[in-house]
DNA sequence: AGACGATATATTGTCGACAATATGCTGATG
DNA sequence: CATCAGCATATTGTCGACAATATATCGTCT
């Protein structure tokens, strides 16, 4: 018997990742169409995997379909994208209350030690690091929060969107400071197992990096 | 020209739909398997088209599937169930709030004539009338939040998998008075154009029906 | 010359067949 | 009698081909 469950990989799962990287990280222009035949030979495997695979992007929301004209990679507006901070207000919102009810002692020393970690590297200044660190401080909320219908929405679904919005807008990299007193904040309310004030400085942070997003945004159209 | 936007529906359209209405209403049992080869007799379809419809169910969550095996309705224990109303909770919220900055002044009107039918036949004991008076009653809030990311989640998503659920669980009928007071509440307050207001009272709403859910559940374990 | 219509081309939708994998059965063995 | 190996069957994954639809080209007419 194996324990570590060998899933298999089937040729559309390939595809579909290559893909889903490829368009979030903005290597396929948006609004660009994405042709069957075309996929498919650079891919080296049949149109129906093409097909699966466009199927999935499309149920993300990172393509648009027409019957009988094709699927284009979504063509971003700003709205858009502050919608989505909505969106993520609401649902890491939740997380983070859920997270300080949830997440086990030796979850919330984790996430203390990475707080110190990022703290030293913000002063640091090595941006990279900053921002796989931001990243990192919100998935592991998310997942404290033990949720998993919520943990599924966000990281399959929304952070991906998110992602590929910010590379399209040229937003990429999170607000220069990262926030950090916000996010140790974050983690106090957590660590003291204080579900409301964890949720509210959560849905704060979040709503301040949306409209520092929408002052960027505002600025660069005029 | 034409102005209806006449979109061609796809027969793989077609049996996404009726599968998915099919599997929300129960008449597949929970857990049974999705044979293709079955189904496309069935349906009068090829492999192809039932390939397609199971990968988007399988993206709306109401089925799971592993590679080389196969599809099945997804099983549902009471702690999903749970778990999708704390979701809710978040996103409705967040629409309520939306929606009472959002809504025109018409739309708002039209929610306060639903709400007075509403009561009507809450007095009058149409059961029936009572759970699509409180679909429509919530549908009208998320349509009015403008936020598509939100809606989409919201009606394309939640919405038929707390369904499902609540026909796999013999939860249909909301809570039997559909606690109108609290639907009057949120109104009045969208009315008002009080978003923290509303969003307060839709977000306790919901997390008294999932009480009530809770109660329910535990008590038919026992 | 510009607009319209018909034809030609390309792309997507659908289909049936083959290959690869999992499942169930049969029978041999301890 | 239980267990396991090997085979037979069934199901899914992948493929190439045909049909239906949309797009592009070209010629004609006003």
């Amino acid at each position: 018997m194996n324990l570590a469950t060998e899933t298999p990989i089937t040729a559309a799962d390939k595809t579909f990742l290559e893909l889903r990287t490829a368009i979030v990280e903005g290597d396929v222009t948006a609004g660009s169409k994405l042709s069957e035949t075309e996929l498919s030979t650079k891919y080296a495997v049949s149109r129906a995997v093409v097909r699966e695979a466009i199927n999935r992007l499309e149920a993300c929301n990172l393509i648009e379909r027409k019957p009988n004209v094709g699927a284009r990679v979504v063509d971003l507006n700003t709205e858009g994208l502050l919608e989505l901070y909505q969106v993520r207000e609401s649902l890491e919102g939740m997380a983070a209350r859920l997270a300080a009810s949830n997440m086990t002692d030796q979850e919330v020393q984790a996430l203390q030690s990475l707080l110190e970690k990022h703290y030293k590297t913000v002063q640091s200044g090595d941006n990279y690091y900053q921002e796989a660190g931001d990243v990192d401080f919100h998935y592991r909320i998310i997942q404290g929060s033990k949720n998993s219908q919520l943990i599924t929405l966000l990281v399959d679904g929304i952070y991906h969107l998110i992602r590929m919005y910010r590379v399209q807008l040229g937003m990429s990299g999170p607000r220069v400071t990262t926030a950090f007193e916000e996010h140790r904040n974050i983690v106090n309310a957590i660590a003291n197992r204080d579900p409301e004030l964890a949720e509210m400085l959560m849905r704060r942070h979040i709503a301040y990096t949306r409209k520092s997003l929408q002052n960027k945004l505002s600025q660069e159209q005029a």
